[in-house]
DNA sequence: GCGAATGATTTTTG
DNA sequence: CAAAAATCATTCGC
């Protein structure tokens, strides 16, 4: 029960309020040991700081130029200095994040690829670099098909920049105000330049994440854009007659086989100025459309055989090596030689086919009428010239379950697989 | 406006 | 993996 006392007075101390000098008298009085004068310190340090209250703000400030111009001052700051950067360095070399490096370099990339955030700043040009990157190949329709798109990436072009330079401009404003208040604060307080520096790290930090949600935005809206405007099956134009035609002669021409190699593609390709994925496209549309219905496809199928006949009887009447019979540029050729001279072919190898032969009955079964249709061209086997006729309207590569023979060989029109020879004529049958 | 046609994409298959 | 089959989305003719 000793302490009491002591503290009561201690209390009393503070409570009288007073001088510097005070606390002298009070440790002289009661004289004690050397814990209880360390507490009396204490004491003393409290009621300095209760003081300060009272003190007028010019006191204050003479004591803060009186602490300045102390000859250890720079000293003592050093080492303060030095301890904080210690005690903060431990704290914070735990923690390292590179992960939003590399999804901030993937935007980047992006961005860049979609032409958003180029180098030039000229809208047009970006924009219109990026509609051609995109619609490469597809034809001569696209400079009015992408106006609107490129329109419209343009507009995000100038949000993201404009906000870019925002957050940018944002950035650099807050580290010079923040800088500056530590750097003024610096005068006072333990402040490195290095801690500085580190805040300013910490801000450039917080205001790049910033920019990469901006950035992951700008990209989202790209992507919603691009599939918006530039998905093919939205934009779906038909081909041109011209395009269609030469693709179908290709088709019925090769119907025995209808599975163009990779240089017939190219080649179909550039004839009709469509991509090498797009005639794949189509011969895939055409095969399986037609065998679904081949009876459909009779009269189209009876049409091209016969140009095709045409241009066969052409080329076998203007000398056998003349022209290449996988060019069938039959559209100008065929026209001006005597279409009714195709029409009685064509009629002569329907004849063969004797009365079962009619387009429209086909359809109720199928597989009857491929059978028939095999049996017809196995007896139109040795037909005239030959290069037209087993070509002509003519499934036989077709199997009973409705597929092509062997599609994986490669087509060979001039390659019949049946002997013209080896089939005796009995057309009764 | 409707349905067929058609080019493209997606899913299944061998 | 390429082709078939199924499906989607658009265009076109009526």
């Amino acid at each position: 029960m000793d302490e009491q006392p002591r503290l009561m007075h201690a209390h009393a101390a503070v409570g009288m309020s007073g001088h510097p000098g005070l606390s002298q008298h009070i440790t002289d009085n009661t004289g004690a040991t050397d814990g209880d004068g360390r507490k009396q310190d204490i004491g003393d340090i409290l009621q300095q700081i209760m003081t300060i209250t009272d003190q007028s703000l010019d006191e204050a400030q003479a004591r803060k130029h009186a602490l300045n111009c102390h000859r250890m001052k720079p000293a003592l700051f050093n080492v303060l200095c030095e301890i904080k950067e210690k005690t903060v360095l431990s704290i914070r070399g735990a923690q390292e994040e590179e992960s939003p490096d590399a999804q901030l370099m993937r935007l980047d990339n992006m961005l860049l690829a979609e032409g958003v955030s180029g180098p030039e700043k000229g809208g047009g040009s970006a924009a219109a670099a990026a509609a051609a990157a995109a619609s490469a190949g597809v034809g001569a329709d696209n400079s009015a098909e992408h106006s609107d798109y490129r329109a419209k990436l343009t507009q995000i072009r100038q949000i993201y920049h404009t906000e870019l330079e925002k957050y940018e401009q944002a950035c650099n404003e807050f580290t010079t105000h923040v800088m500056n208040l530590l750097r003024e604060q610096s005068r006072t307080r333990p402040i490195s330049p290095k801690e500085i520096e580190r805040m300013v790290g910490i801000i450039h930090r917080k205001f790049s994440s910033i920019q990469m949600q901006l950035k992951q935005s700008t990209c989202e809206a790209v992507m919603i854009l691009r599939s918006r405007f530039l998905d093919a099956r939205r934009k779906r134009r038909n081909f041109n007659k011209q395009a269609t035609e030469i693709l179908n002669e290709y088709f019925y021409s090769h119907l025995s086989n209808p599975y163009p190699s990779e240089e017939a593609k190219e080649e179909l390709a550039k004839k009709c100025s469509i991509t090498v994925s797009q005639v794949s496209n189509w011969f895939g549309n055409k095969r399986i459309r037609y065998k679904k219905n081949i009876g459909k496809f009779q009269e189209e199928a009876n049409m091209y055989a016969a140009r095709t006949a045409v241009n066969a009887a052409s080329v076998s009447a203007h000398g056998s090596q003349a022209n290449s019979p996988s060019t069938p540029n039959s559209a100008g050729s065929a026209g001006s030689f005597n279409m009714s001279n195709s029409g009685d072919l064509f009629m002569s190898v329907q004849s063969l086919n004797g009365d079962s032969y009619q387009s429209s009955q086909v359809g109720a079964n199928v597989q009857s009428q491929v059978d028939t249709l095999r049996h017809v061209i196995s007896q139109t086997g040795g037909y005239s010239d030959g290069l037209a006729a087993n070509q002509m309207y003519s499934p036989q590569g077709i199997n009973a379950n409705g597929g092509w023979q062997d599609p994986t060989t490669p087509s060979s029109v001039t390659s019949p697989t049946e002997g013209p020879g080896s089939v005796h004529s009995d057309t009764s049958n």
